[in-house]
DNA sequence: CATGAATGAGCCTTCATTCAT
DNA sequence: AATGAATGAAGGCTCATTCAT
């Protein structure tokens, strides 16, 4: 067979984003079983079935790989917001992400990872991916309660800015208790979630 | 002058917890601003004045040094708790915790050291302490809520366990908020509860 | 159009040692400001815009990059010295050697080399190439001194073979001095030389 | 025995000092025969007996023994210089250096150091020390070549800060042919010097 | 011929811990 | 009790080189 310069360019970008994320779900799988410190990048290799240069030549740093993950994962999380958002407005937007929260916090292989993080939050590039994913939550959960104040299906002696802080506090603590094996009730949140906000129970 | 054995021990024993005490403190302070695994125990020794010898004198392992951190912190607050209850019940007494909850994460030297934690959480001599006072919390947050709900002065459509476990949620996430030097505003987390319980808007 | 056998050779000849030059020439300015060691085959790559398995198509090894550096300057140097040995024979031989290198260490990319070598000096194949050119170097001086205490232009006072090494004392040093970014004036290692050897100034 | 606190102060400075110059001594033949890059401190260890931990207790960085290593070279230098000008003056204080000089060439332990620098010279510490010891030797010499030329012991014809490059060339040059392990005999730099400087032979 | 992903030995450095003084 | 020099296992990362495409 024959190749042309930089033909193969298509499979190549295919097996190198492949490769990338075998690697990526590996050290996801191991920061949060142990914590990025203690997560060495041999371990990470052997997990992954690598070499320590192959590591290296996706990520030219162990925090790179972190920084990586955490990337995906906002993005992950913005393009949901975005789509449910497209669906629902209001509260339902709400209490339909806080069943995809759940759902991920349910995912053994995510719950764990919040602590991953612990140490490195500080560094420039970590806390930059951190805010950012912090930031779209908190804009679409105060633009949603802003609205279902508007439509009365909420409380409103409450500001949307601090109902937006609690609501937040709910999710964070649920995900840490997640994170300490704590096996959280399915739609328990929701529940908190509706009774911090004054909205009326669920009747399915 | 002379002292006697008894007293030169009470003496020694002075300058023992005295001692003890600045390198906790000063432990705390850096597993707090760069998490456990990122502090070394020659920084802390350089922050506390001291020799390494020394240090390893009054802790054998630096992961000790974690769990007397701990331990005292875990102490403290069950001896809060008993404080509380001996003077309130109820809404009364949760909400007095929560006030004092809340003065501990304004506290610039103790937020941060939720993540001190991360990666060592496993270790089982750690988790004990941490169980041990997470229980302690628990027990007393449902004791109360059903005192309350037996008093009528809260909610009394979610079974008391689940509240507990939302209680619980806005404590950690509330934490977690003051960790990331997100500034928690004073009350708010107390209004937050009372939103979640159902119970009447303070007055004062 | 059609090609011959012979012809599509020449113009493959050609390519070749085109590119090979290029990367002679980047691997030579990379190994002059950061010296053998530090330099990488990565960086090189870079430079000449190639990739790692042309370079190591082109040079077996990086040290094969350096050998082949030095012998092409061997192979000038000894070029060059019969060139002046053509026209020119005593004192002005190797005045003019003396002028030719001057030039040499005025072109920036060339000073710095002298250390490029450090630490592969001992290295058999890199020895056996230096020691060439010093040998014929060497030579050239020595055979030109002796003319000139024949035609009685320099002093004769010191055997030929003594001045030769003070000959090339003042080139090593001068081409250090160079190569320490340290500008060489212009005709100073020539009247150093002449001062050297004892023969009249130059009235030029 | 009894140990007041910091007693044994001066014993152990001295030991201090005795194990860092024994490391620094290893590191120096090290240095000298390998160059700094080619030489591991793994290896430095074993040739000085010591565990990689104490390398580091005494030097942060591979790369500050080495400075520590010209810092104790330029000390040394600017003495001799001193005690040099302290005897003598003119062309005696110039040939006098110029014999300590060939003395350090001889030790072969010291000739071949020239290249343990060759990658790092640029390093603004090793500049700094190495731009140190040069400028003090070149305003030695300088100050005693225009002693001379007010006492008419050396050529007049060329102002004295051509002379004091030229000389500084033939010691750079020597210093080179050394490290090659080329060896220098005996008093012929300073016959060079003397040569180059018009002053007369010597008569011992 | 050219490419660049993959390899893995090897390097510098860190750090908890020990122990003679 | 206090000190700090010494230890050495372990970790992150580099880089020359190979080889399938």
């Amino acid at each position: 067979m024959h190749y042309a310069r930089g033909m193969a360019r298509t499979v190549d970008q295919h097996r190198y984003h492949e490769r990338r994320n075998a690697i990526l779900q590996e050290a996801h799988r191991q920061f949060s079983a142990s914590g990025f410190d203690r997560t060495t990048t041999a371990s990470i290799c052997r997990g992954a079935g690598i070499s320590s240069g192959t590591f290296f030549h996706y990520f030219p740093t162990k925090l790179d790989a972190l920084i990586g993950l955490l990337a995906s994962g906002a993005e992950a999380t913005v393009r949901q917001l975005a789509l449910i958002e497209q669906q629902q407005k209001g509260v339902d937007a709400i209490l339909a992400y806080v069943k995809a929260f759940e759902n991920e916090l349910t995912d053994p292989s995510y719950s764990g990872f919040v602590h991953a993080i612990a140490g490195v939050e500080q560094v420039p590039e970590v806390a930059g991916v951190l805010l950012d994913e912090a930031r779209a939550t908190s804009e679409f959960i105060t633009r949603n309660l802003a609205i279902a104040q508007e439509h009365g299906t909420i409380r409103d002696d409450v500001p949307v800015d601090r109902l937006a802080v609690w609501v937040r506090w709910l999710f964070d603590g649920a995900a840490q208790s997640a994170a300490e094996t704590i096996t959280v009730e399915a739609g328990g949140l929701a529940d908190a979630v509706r009774a911090l906000l004054g909205s009326p129970a669920r009747t399915d």
